[in-house]
DNA sequence: ACCTGAACACCGTTCAAGT
DNA sequence: ACCTGAACACCGTTCAAGT
C-alpha cells in the first residue's frame, strides 16, 4: 500500500507524458526556480530537471532564452502586484503607490530587475501601468506633452533606481560587504585637506543601497511634478 | 629591406618577453578591447590574444575577472572625465556638470555601465566625485544631514538612469528595435475604452531611451533640491 | 618566478536520431 | 509530431607541468 502507484518509477526515471509540455507549464517551473534559487539558477539545465524533461525540449516552445524571460517577467508582474494597482483618487498617492509596488517587486526578483527595467514587454500589465501613470499625471494638472514626458521620467526613475538597488543585492556576498563597508571605513580615513566635505560628513555617509533613499528620491520627484502642476492649476 | 626586422616572427609566434606582463599592461589591453569590441568582447581569451600571452597568465596579476573589471572602471573614469570635473562656482551648474559627465561616460561604455553604477570602487576618482557633489550640496544651502541624503539620491539617480539608458544600447539589435517600435505601433492600437489616456496620447508617446528624458529628469531633481535649499536660505 | 597546456564545470544552442 | 542524445562553441577558473 505504502509505495503502490509510484513504485516502479521510484527514484530514477518517471518520464513526462508526451504533449504535457507547454509554455505555461515551463513558465510555472521557471517561476518556481526563480523563487527558490534566484535568477542565476534559471538555466535550461535547471528547467529540464524541474520539468523532468530534456533541457533542449524547451526550444520547441520558446524561441530562445530571451523569449522565455520576457514571458516570465509579465507573469510575475501580474501575479506580484497586478491586483494592488487600484487608484486612490489622489494623483500623488497613486504615483507613490505604483512606484513603491514596482520597487518592492524588483527587490523580490533582483536577478530579473535589470531586464524588467530595460525591456518593453508589450503586454497587458505594462499597458495597465502606463495607463495608470498617465491618468495620474493628467489629474495632477499637467498638459498632454508634460504628462507624456513626466510619465517617462517618473517611470524610468522608478525602474532604474529600483534595478540599481536590486543589483546591489545580487552582488557576490563578499563584494557586497566590502562595498558597503567602504563608506564606514575607507571614507572615514580620507585626508581632510584634500576632501574637506567627506571628512566633515564621514560619520553620516550612507551606503548606496540605504533603504531610506528610495522614498526620499520619490518624494523629491513628486515635489517637482507637483510644482509644475501647480503652475497650471494657478490659472484656475 | 621591406620585411627586414619583423621577418622571422612575421605571422605566427612572437612570444611576449618574460616579465613584460603587469596590471597596467593588462588594463591597457582591456581598454583597447572595450573601446573596439564593447564589453561583451572582454574575455580572458580576447585579452590573451591582444597581449600575445596565454589567457590564464592574467591570473598571476588579477585575482579574478571582477578584480580586473573594477580596475578598468576606475581607469576609464579618470581618463574619460577626470579633467573636466572643475567647479564653476555655481552649485546647480556643478551638479548639472557632474551628472552629465557621468551620463555621457556610461553611454560611452554601455557594457560596463551597470557595474559602474552599482559598485563602490574605493578609488580616487570616486572620492573626488563624492567630494564634488557634497560641496555643491553644501553651497546650495542644505544642512549636513540633507546634504548627505541629497548626494546619495542625486548620485543614485544619475548612475541608475544612465545605466538604464546604456543597457538599452546593449540589447541585441532586433530586441532593441522591436522594443522601440512598440511605442509607435502596439501602443497606438490599444482600445480607447480600456486605455483612454494611452489612446489620447498615443501619438506623443516616447520610447524609453528618448535622449531628451535625461535632461528633463535632471532638471526636475535640481528643482527639488533647490526648493529644499530655498527653505534654508529664506532664514538669511 | 613566471608562463603555458590541458582539463574542468558550466553556459546557450543546433541538429540528427529515436519513438 | 514531439522529445532525446550527442555535440558545438563558448565562458571563467584551477592546477600540474614546463622553462
Amino acid at each position: 500500500m505504502a509505495a503502490a502507484g509510484a513504485d516502479k518509477s521510484a527514484a530514477p526515471k518517471k518520464r513526462r507524458p508526451r504533449d504535457s509540455l507547454s509554455r505555461s507549464v515551463i513558465i510555472a517551473a521557471a517561476e518556481k526556480i526563480a523563487e527558490r534559487d534566484g535568477l542565476e539558477g534559471l538555466t535550461f539545465g535547471a528547467l529540464g530537471k524541474e520539468l523532468n524533461a530534456h533541457s533542449t525540449s524547451i526550444y520547441r516552445h520558446f524561441r530562445d532564452k530571451d523569449d522565455l524571460v520576457l514571458e516570465l517577467i509579465d507573469t510575475l508582474r501580474a501575479k506580484s502586484y497586478g491586483a494592488d494597482l487600484v487608484s486612490t483618487g489622489d494623483w500623488r498617492e497613486d504615483l507613490r503607490l505604483i512606484s513603491r509596488l514596482i520597487h518592492e517587486h524588483y527587490l523580490r526578483y533582483p536577478g530579473l530587475a535589470m531586464q524588467m527595467a530595460a525591456r518593453t514587454t508589450r503586454r497587458p500589465t505594462e499597458f495597465h501601468n502606463v495607463e495608470f501613470a498617465l491618468d495620474a499625471m493628467r489629474r495632477a494638472g499637467l498638459d498632454d506633452d508634460e504628462a507624456v514626458v513626466a510619465t517617462r521620467v517618473f517611470g524610468n526613475f522608478t525602474r532604474a533606481v529600483s534595478a540599481l538597488e536590486a543589483s546591489l543585492q545580487t552582488l557576490p556576498e563578499q563584494a557586497r560587504l566590502m562595498d558597503e563597508m567602504a563608506w564606514t571605513v575607507e571614507y572615514r580615513q580620507l585626508p581632510a585637506d584634500e576632501y574637506p566635505n567627506i571628512a566633515r560628513l564621514s560619520e553620516k555617509l550612507l551606503p548606496l543601497g540605504d533603504p531610506s533613499l528610495f522614498n526620499h528620491a520619490l518624494e523629491m520627484l513628486l515635489d517637482a511634478i507637483a510644482s509644475r502642476a501647480t503652475n497650471e492649476v494657478a490659472a484656475d
